[in-house]
DNA sequence: CCAGCAACTTGACACGATGTCAAGTCTATT
DNA sequence: AATAGACTTGACATCGTGTCAAGTTGCTGG
């Protein structure tokens, strides 16, 4: 299939060394070009647009970074231990695609396609989000003060990459007492005071 | 002063409706220059770019909405009194500011000048958070198991702008249920259980 | 009354990035 | 040797920002 040809992987990897790199969410289509050592065009013939790019390499990365194999894990836990298990895997996943995620933000307001891409993966993670509140109400550890939907919407928004950036970016947290900082804020908020061990 | 000007007060009016309208984020500035009823040099004339615009803009709605008068009433309450009055304060103006920061937020990743600027109002608003942060330990109420320092960037994180768009424009949330969410999400983590009334 | 200044208009233009197009080159295959 | 596919080259359209220069209008002080 065409996601095997070696120029298309030579930008895919180049296109996420740069993301990663100083120039950031600013790397232009030329500047991919330049690091995959082909020609603009080249990237326009394997990506119609920048957006396109941009998406092809977040699927690009979920496959080489393992996505399923991560979140799998959170999958076979229950009660409280879902809760942890997901953020773990999520809020480990996220240092992996911040780099493009950034990109794809940065472009969202002004381009259809991106913030609907980006949409998209936000919404699949909601679905995590969403069996974590489940698995708490199952085991009767969600707070009677909120509904599911509630508990969803603000785990949601918790677990969120731009708090990721926030916190970890921002104010120069370590992946571990973001993590920590996760599951003890979140906990705090879904589960009753005394049904904490 | 220069700020009395009535072509630069059309300007910044015409450009806040524009914003708070469907081009919203995405408004030119041609656009602005067309709903002021002026050229559209005469802006380059008042702002020399488009984030100087915006970020006037910001200062003018502070000023016309009385930005200082709202935060004055949390500065007077104590313990868990002034962390609900600063997130009535700030979370009530967030929606204000929103349509003109997220203009400016978009603009960030590419211009120098609106990042700054919009870094600045957040390392502001930080400010508000520590002294509720404060209270809090002031009245013993901040639990034991964070520091200050981590409080701070955890409710500063908390009652960015990013969380209430997220919380209100994407989840639907109302205002009041998202002043509510975080007043009960900020008590939960802040505060120790036991002390809770 | 008019000289002059300040604010605004008009229209052209440079720039930087995306995306398009057409023609040419190179190489493997048959 | 002909063909097809992948890539290159270089020109070009588009769009928004920001700049520039020359004109217009209206107010004000001498």
């Amino acid at each position: 299939m065409a996601d095997a040809s070696v120029t298309r992987t030579k930008i895919l990897n180049a296109c996420r060394a740069l993301l990663e790199g100083d120039a950031g969410a600013a790397t232009r289509m030329g500047d991919v070009a330049k690091a995959a050592g082909v020609s603009r065009q080249a990237v326009y013939l394997h990506f119609k647009t920048r957006a396109e790019l941009l998406i092809a390499l977040t699927r690009h990365i979920d496959t080489v970074e393992n996505v399923d194999d991560r979140l799998a894990a959170s999958r076979a836990a229950t009660g409280l231990d879902r809760l942890d298990a997901f953020i773990d895997a999520w809020g480990g996943y996220i240092p992996v695609i911040y780099p493009v995620g950034r990109a794809l933000m940065a472009m969202a307001p002004s381009d259809e396609a991106a913030r609907l891409a980006w949409e998209d993966r936000m919404t699949a993670m909601r679905a995590g989000c969403e069996a974590a509140v489940k698995a708490l109400e199952t085991a009767n550890l969600l707070s009677g003060s909120v509904d599911r939907t509630s508990a969803t919407d603000m785990l949601w928004t918790l677990l969120s990459v731009r708090n990721w950036e926030n916190l970890v970016q921002a104010c120069g947290w370590d992946q571990a007492q973001y993590i920590q900082g996760m599951k003890a804020l979140s906990r705090a908020y879904l589960c009753d005071k005394d049904h904490l061990q």
